[in-house]
Formats: C-alpha cells, structure tokens, sequence
DNA sequence: ACTGCACTTCAAATTTGTTTGAAACCACAA
DNA sequence: TTGTGGTTTCAAACAAATTTGAAGTGCAGT
C-alpha cells in the first residue's frame, strides 16, 4: 500500500497508515498539527530542567516555604557548589527566582514552578 | 536568627526561613512534605524522556494518529538508526508502544504519552 | 581595613546522553 | 534460496550535562 502524499514520494506503508494520513491531509496536514520546532524546543527545555531528582526535590520543598541555600542543602543533601548548579539551572528556567535579604539569599517557586509540580 | 530544629544543628538562617520552618515541623516536618527520593527519580526519568525536540515531535505526531517508522522518518527529518533511538527512549518510557504487521511495526501513542502533552 | 560567613563561579574531570554509519535482523516475494 | 525493503542493533565518536574542589564575591560586624 502507498499513501499519495508527495512529501512521502511513493513510500510504501500499511494501509491504515495511509487512509489516515489521507484523511489528516498527508504529511503536511498532519505536521500542520503539530507545533514548531521552537516551541518544541521550549518544551524539551523546560523538561530538561526537571529531569534530575535533586532538582525536583529543591523545588518541591520550595513549593512549601521560601528557603535559604544553607538550608536547601541540608535538604537536599548536596555540596555548596552543587545546589548552587542546580539553583542555577531552576531559576534560568524560570522554575524559581530569588531575592537578597541582610545576610542570606531567599529562593522561592515561581508559578511555572508551582505547574511543573501538579501532576 | 536560628532555627530549634536539630537537624540544622544551629545553622544561622532568615527569621522568616526559621518561622516558617518551625510551623512546618522543621526539617523533617518539611521532607515528609517532599515525594520520595524513588519517585522524584521515576519522575525526573520521565521528563528526560520528553527533554528531546525531536522526541516531542514523534509524540505529537502519534497523538494524532498511528505511524509507521518509515513516515516517522519523514516528520521527524532524521536517519532510521536516529529515529530508532528515539523510538525507543519513547518506547522505554511506555509513552508509546508499538506492533507488528506484515512487513512494518506500527508505532501508537500510550495514555501516560497523551498525558505528558497536556498543557 | 580585616575577618568570617553565605553563597557563587570557575575550570577540569567525570558521567551521561546523542549521533553516526555499518552490520544484522526479519518477513515476505521472486 | 536468494533478494529486498523496512527496521533495529551495535560500537565508536561526539556532545552535553553534572560533579568536584578551589578560588572568588559581597555583605556585616569588629
């Protein structure tokens, strides 16, 4: 079976494939549903953020109560340097921001964050 | 300002942190709040599954319709052995899965899959 | 100015994820 | 049986993310 779509020059596939790809306007209708490769990107993105466990659990106790580094990392279990990658890479994300107080940083979720976290 | 909490061990902190802190039942007060470590894992994997463009698109593409590695290939823009790849992170993930016909494997889309596009 | 504390930055080392192209697999047809 | 098209697997090359520890920054108190 072969689907007369252009995009696919003749390419054989099973005939389901094919009716239905028919029906959704061949490639090009079927693409035309899917969003661009730069809010695709967006997206991969953002998952990139979340995809790290130790990520996940600072924003999860964020989503508690603001917090101070010195008290992330206890949370967290983690050195200095690595909480503070991380903290990074979550307010570059936009996941959380973080304000100065006299002697110490707060940090607290932000309303993306607070998406990322419902199931 | 410090926190009564013991875990901290007298850990200089914000006096609002510690207030806070204190409501929530310190340290471990707040953890029993936080998932545990296993599904902050499980879930981390999870979004690394969708942290790919390309990964996306061969999503939004199945949400609408079963397909053929061989259309794949076409949407996606990609070599087989790359689109194989991908398939099979997605495949790992359970967010699609996929069966044999005569002679092509056809890929669909899965519930958990449907689920991670949802806004 | 000097010190200590809270935190961040840096660059090197390490780990993890992705890409590549060649080879293998598998069902079917000739 | 041999060939062919569709697809997967493999191992090596590559790229990107993470970890590490040392050094740096900036603010307060002395």
């Amino acid at each position: 079976m072969q689907c007369c779509d252009k995009a696919l020059n003749g390419q054989a596939m099973p005939t389901s494939v094919a009716s239905a790809l028919d029906d959704a306007g061949g490639v090009r209708g079927l693409m035309r549903r899917i969003p661009a490769e730069a809010k695709l990107k967006r997206v991969a993105g953002l998952h990139q953020s979340l995809a790290d466990h130790t990520r996940l659990k600072i924003l999860w106790a964020l989503s508690n109560m603001d917090l101070c580094p010195c008290v992330l990392k206890v949370i967290a279990d983690v050195s200095d340097s690595k909480l503070s990658y991380h903290l990074k890479v979550l307010e570059s994300a936009r996941l959380i921001k973080s304000r100065r107080t006299r002697n110490w940083r707060i940090y607290s979720i932000t309303n993306e964050g607070e998406k990322a976290l419902a199931p």
